[in-house]
DNA sequence: ACCTGGTCCCGGGCTCGGTTTT
DNA sequence: AAAACCGAGCCCGGGACCAGGT
């Protein structure tokens, strides 16, 4: 959170805002420039990519740790500060200093949004590259060999690969590939849920994330919520017990906090009281997906789960009445095959569980119920502001 | 046997840069 | 210089087929 934002805050641009002051900063799918409580971490990292430092190529490195436990929040603040340290750019040196070596441009990209071998060229070519890159209508290879081009004569790349191996996103050795076939010159970082021994992947390194430990998430969860929330709009026994529930993920914390919040100011209270909170960590599944899978869908699958949760519990008792509700609404403009079929595969995807009723009146296979997997009060939430700016 | 739910796959069309023709 | 065309990736629609129940 910068200086600015709080200042704004003082301002009394929102002094009635009563408890959610700012969800981006509370919110599971934003990250801080400094992340909170992660320090041995980010020294692992860095010993890591320590030939770097020195003008060499650092290995290829496998970051993992289960989920919610700081691998994005470190990897991007820290590639997003290394990359103002390194680059072509930095051809004008001041002489009085000692020559320092060239470090390699360092790429943040997340694999949620990049999961084609396109997509994957276009955002490390457009993160090095001053010049626009097109999204459309160009090759792939022609973007490898603008890619490989920028590489050549400029410096080395270390590209952060997020979330590889999800359910759609590609795995580990693929993305190697990929950013192999441009250039030897390319050092890839991946990171993953998937302990090291269970992916094809053999990497130069690995970096491991623990969970967090409670007193650790409690303070996370302490520094979120001062920026985030109203004033003492949380007690410190409230950020105790959501610790204490999310059992080291902070993902699931933040959601929950966040519903919450969302909750509260809904109901135009001034805190979170007990209920909101209860509230806020129902609208947490138990094993819940990230809300940034949810969020990196296509605008009309965003739609069509928007739609879902929105439905009356009668109204998805079973695939095909909430296919028949959902494509009824004027919002929706897929047609009712497409829904039907894009909702298996949210549910193939593992963002929607699908629950088998053992009801055994009428013939045929039975139905089942359609129950979302993902952090449901924030998505709402975010939603209605992403579709309804003001 | 019959029925309904669930999976899988592929052709077609859309959008939009780039290229050729006018 | 403008217009027509081409081809890239990606999304949608739908149908063939399989699974699991009475």
């Amino acid at each position: 959170m910068n200086v600015d934002d709080r200042i704004e805050r003082r301002l009394g641009y929102d002094a009635g805002a009563g408890v959610l002051v700012d969800v981006d900063a509370v919110s599971p799918v934003s990250h801080l420039e400094s992340p909170v409580g992660r320090g041995p971490a980010l020294e692992r990292l860095l010993d890591v990519l320590s030939p770097a430092f020195e003008g060499l190529l650092p290995p290829g490195i496998y970051v993992h740790g289960p989920k919610g436990c700081g691998k994005t929040a470190v990897v991007s603040a820290l590639f997003d500060r290394l990359a103002t340290h390194s680059g072509p750019k930095r051809a004008i040196q001041t002489s009085t200093r000692a020559v320092q070596p060239t470090l390699p441009g360092f790429v943040y990209v997340d694999a949620r949004r990049a999961s084609t071998r396109f997509r994957l060229y276009h955002d490390t070519l457009d993160a090095v590259s001053d010049d626009e890159v097109p999204d459309h209508g160009v090759g792939t290879d022609d973007l490898a060999d603008s890619l490989r081009e920028a590489v050549n004569t400029g410096t080395d790349v270390v590209v952060a690969v997020d979330h590889t191996n999800e359910p759609e996103t590609p795995a580990e050795t693929t993305v190697v590939e990929w950013l192999h076939d441009v250039s030897g010159h390319v050092v890839p970082v991946c990171l993953g849920r998937d302990p090291p021994t269970e992916i094809e992947w053999t990497p130069d390194a690995t970096v491991a994330f623990d969970r967090y430990r409670r007193h650790v998430l409690v303070e996370l969860l302490t520094s979120r919520c001062s920026t985030g929330l109203g004033r003492n709009a949380l007690t410190h026994d409230q950020i105790r017990e959501v610790a204490e529930w999310a059992a080291g993920d902070a993902h699931d914390a933040l959601a929950a906090i966040t519903g919450a919040a969302v909750h509260a100011e809904r109901a135009g209270a001034s805190t979170i009281r007990g209920l909101d909170l209860d509230e806020g960590i129902d609208g947490v599944p138990k094993p819940c997906a990230a809300l940034g899978r949810v969020l990196a869908l296509s605008e009309s699958r965003r739609r069509l789960l928007y739609e879902l949760v929105s439905l009356a519990e009668a109204d998805r008792s079973s695939v095909s009445t909430a296919t028949e509700t959902i494509s009824s609404r004027r919002t929706v403009d897929l047609s009712e095959s497409t829904v039907r079929r894009v909702l298996y595969e949210l549910a193939d995807a593992e963002l929607l569980d699908r629950v088998t009723a053992q009801r055994s009146e009428g013939k045929g296979r039975p139905p089942s119920r359609l129950v979302p997997r993902f952090p449901t009060l924030v998505f709402r939430e975010l939603f209605d502001r992403a579709t309804r700016p003001f």
